[in-house]
DNA sequence: TGTACATCAGTGAACGCGCGTTCACTGATGTAC
DNA sequence: TGTACATCAGTGAACGCGCGTTCACTGATGTAC
């Protein structure tokens, strides 16, 4: 309420002397820097610049940089497995359409989010040291899973096959395409389909080949 | 021709002043630094010191710090044209079997060569702006889609899929079992199946999708 | 409600470091005659 | 075969820079009484 709010400056909405958002702030800053410059042109001294703090402040939050970026990847799972999450919609109206849409979902999210895909899958940082990393991707790939054996629940008892394969497969696939054909900032194999069309036709042809569909 | 040779010393088997093999031995460095810390880890001043030569002396030969990585990007997608090539054996002593011989090399390749496959797909060299290193990757694609054209040649005319369609998402299939499930230096998803396991299973998945088997 | 004090979340100056790149140079090699 | 010279492929010192991190500090906030 009003203009004699005169202490918030530029730099993410910051008020006196305490910044009360640094944490987010600083995610938001790697995120901008990680789509400027790649995933690798990030610095923690800079993102400190971005957030409009000194480069010591980091550090009340962040053990080092290393925590920095795998917060940001943890944070992006979370996201993910939420529009995952949404796209599979309780499996409505039909278990085959709700997974398909969870398979563009994937693809959409690279595409949307191209920094945080980035700091989950191509800064390196690894699930194998941060637990809570490692829970936030589990946590997408569940709902991969659990999509998958809906569409597998459709099929004849005896001809179902293992849903981690399944599931496995899936992601395969829709990691594959995205990282190869699904990424506009970065210069990939340019290709005569879409990348949407590639992994709509992909999954039918797999879906077929399970027996799943016709 | 023995003892005599004292001027050379451990840096990649230097003689003299001049270094002889240079390129090669920036090269060479750049793949160890890749392996040993990961492709962001990789510095034009260390990959010099590696091979033994002053840091202005990589400057004769390329361009900057990208040019190398360029170059290494690019004699990866060679060798790994020539492992795809290998595999594919002319074709024999089967199509089918030669085509799921070439998925397993592409496998094979990145745990053999991580650090190469890392230059090539994860270093962020675009093949975009550098006609040479786009040459090299064509090259290994073309090795698979001449692999699913074969396998396609099989099938009776009116039912064969169109080759560049199939050899996109076998491309993806195989491209996302490695970087998901298929690197050793890297933690990533670890999975009941054994990649190779899994690929082999989802592509004989899809080839049966496609009707090319069974 | 007021005050004392602990705690929290910042500052800003400083550090040592390795980086990419440049420069004028020099030793080694290849070639023309 | 010998010599002069152009060219090639190195040297090594130097540069400015931004980085990650530390330190003693200080302003703001929350809480106990």
């Amino acid at each position: 309420m009003g203009g004699t709010n005169t202490s918030e400056d530029d730099q993410g909405g910051r008020k006196g002397y305490h910044h009360g958002n640094l944490r987010e702030a600083l995610v938001d800053a790697v995120l901008k820097l990680i789509s400027e410059k790649g995933p690798n042109g990030f610095s923690f001294a800079e993102a400190a610049r971005r957030a409009g703090v000194s480069p010591a402040a980091p550090y009340r939050h962040f053990k080092d940089r290393d925590a920095l970026m795998a917060e940001t990847a943890k944070r992006g799972f979370d996201l993910f497995a939420d529009a995952l999450e949404r796209a599979w919609n309780g499996g409505a109206p039909s278990p085959l359409s709700s997974f398909e849409a969870v398979e563009r979902a994937y693809l959409n999210f690279a595409r949307r989010e191209p920094a945080y895909f980035a700091a989950m899958f191509e800064a390196g940082v690894s699930g194998e040291t941060d637990p809570e990393l490692r829970a936030a991707g589990d946590r997408a790939f569940r709902v991969l899973e659990n999509a998958c054996a809906a569409v597998i629940a459709t099929m004849p008892p005896d001809r179902r096959p293992p849903v981690l394969m399944m599931a496995h497969h899936i992601w395969a696939m829709a990691h594959g395409v995205t990282a190869l054909f699904g990424r506009t900032d970065q210069g990939r194999r340019p290709a005569p389909f879409s990348a949407e069309d590639l992994l709509e036709a992909g999954t039918a042809v797999y879906l077929r080949g399970l027996g799943a569909i016709e």
